[in-house]
DNA sequence: ATTATATCCTGATCGC
DNA sequence: TGCGATCAGGATATAA
């Protein structure tokens, strides 16, 4: 469910309401999660709660002058986090995983399928890199340039690898190629400098769109309110498998590259769909 | 090293 | 209505 844009979201929405309040344990109902149950949190304030990548991070104030303790949250395919006033119940809502009890209500995780993850850090200098942020002011066309050179990956395979770009999934992956007027099948290593150029400029602008409409809710993505996202409205290609391209009419096509769905318009892409060499 | 596949889960939907 | 097959926005361990 969530990419970058749904993950801001949570983290943003969460922020307001979660930052300064004390933790003071976490309870795991889902044995998966089991790992990650604390009972010792000592009512330690939240300092801050961001998104980094595709996760969410709720960092506790340091115990005593020591680092910072950070919650590392992914959603995965179906997770939510949403924060509720009072305790939380001890028989647990459908879907229920895991939830961080604060000095005023607590954090809930619900996940359906089960595939979401919460990792301590107990020093933030453990936590493993990402890749480079696409909102953030590293992501520049030159930046881009040379995370692409070298790989014949297919364009749209590339863009859901998260050592390189991280926050992209399936449904943006789509809809910024589409954007950026590139195919999918393309080689990654193999653009040139003007469509470089276009894929920057469409990563950018579909992003900050995306996240302006508070993410887009496919099937069942809810933000922390529990509210749905805006921005399905303005998906291109995305599920629109033989539906009229708005740009030219061209019926969307749907092709499976990794076991995955990758929608895009032949036409609009006819002129940069051949695969080319690195 | 890089790239492709199988796997983790549950629920909704599709075709018969 | 029932039922099996298929699909879903992610990422990783394993294989090639």
């Amino acid at each position: 469910m969530p990419e970058l844009p749904e993950v801001e979201t949570v983290a943003r929405q969460l922020a307001p309401v979660v930052e300064g309040r004390r933790a003071r344990r976490l309870v795991a109902l889902d044995p998966k999660l089991a790992g990650a149950a604390r009972d010792d949190l000592g009512s330690r304030p939240v300092r801050r709660v961001f998104r980094r990548g595709k996760e969410v991070v709720l960092e506790l104030a340091p115990r005593d002058g020591g680092p910072p303790t950070w919650l590392a949250v992914h959603l995965r395919m179906t997770g939510r986090l949403a924060w509720a006033a009072g305790r939380a119940d001890a028989a647990g809502a459908a879907g229920l995983r895991a939830f961080l009890e604060l000095d005023r209500g607590h954090v809930r995780f619900v996940d359906v399928r089960r595939f979401g993850t919460l990792t301590w850090y107990p020093d933030p200098a453990a936590a493993p890199p990402v890749g480079l942020d696409p909102t953030g002011p590293g992501f520049t066309p030159d930046a881009l340039a040379g995370l692409l050179r070298g790989s014949r990956q297919e364009l749209k395979c590339w863009l859901l690898r998260q050592d390189r770009l991280v926050g992209l999934g399936n449904i943006y992956a789509s809809e910024i190629l589409h954007a950026a007027r590139l195919g999918p099948l393309r080689a990654a290593g193999s653009l040139r400098p003007d469509e470089v150029l276009r894929l920057h400029a469409a990563t950018r602008a579909i992003l900050e769109a995306a996240i302006l409409h508070c993410g887009t809710t496919f099937s069942d993505f809810a933000d922390a309110h529990g509210e749905s996202g805006g921005f399905q409205e303005f998906l291109r290609v995305y599920g629109r498998e033989g539906e009229p391209c708005d740009g030219c009419g061209e019926p969307i096509r749907r092709i499976v590259q990794g076991q995955r769905s990758t929608y895009y318009c032949r036409r609009c892409t006819a002129r940069s769909r051949r695969r080319g060499r690195s």
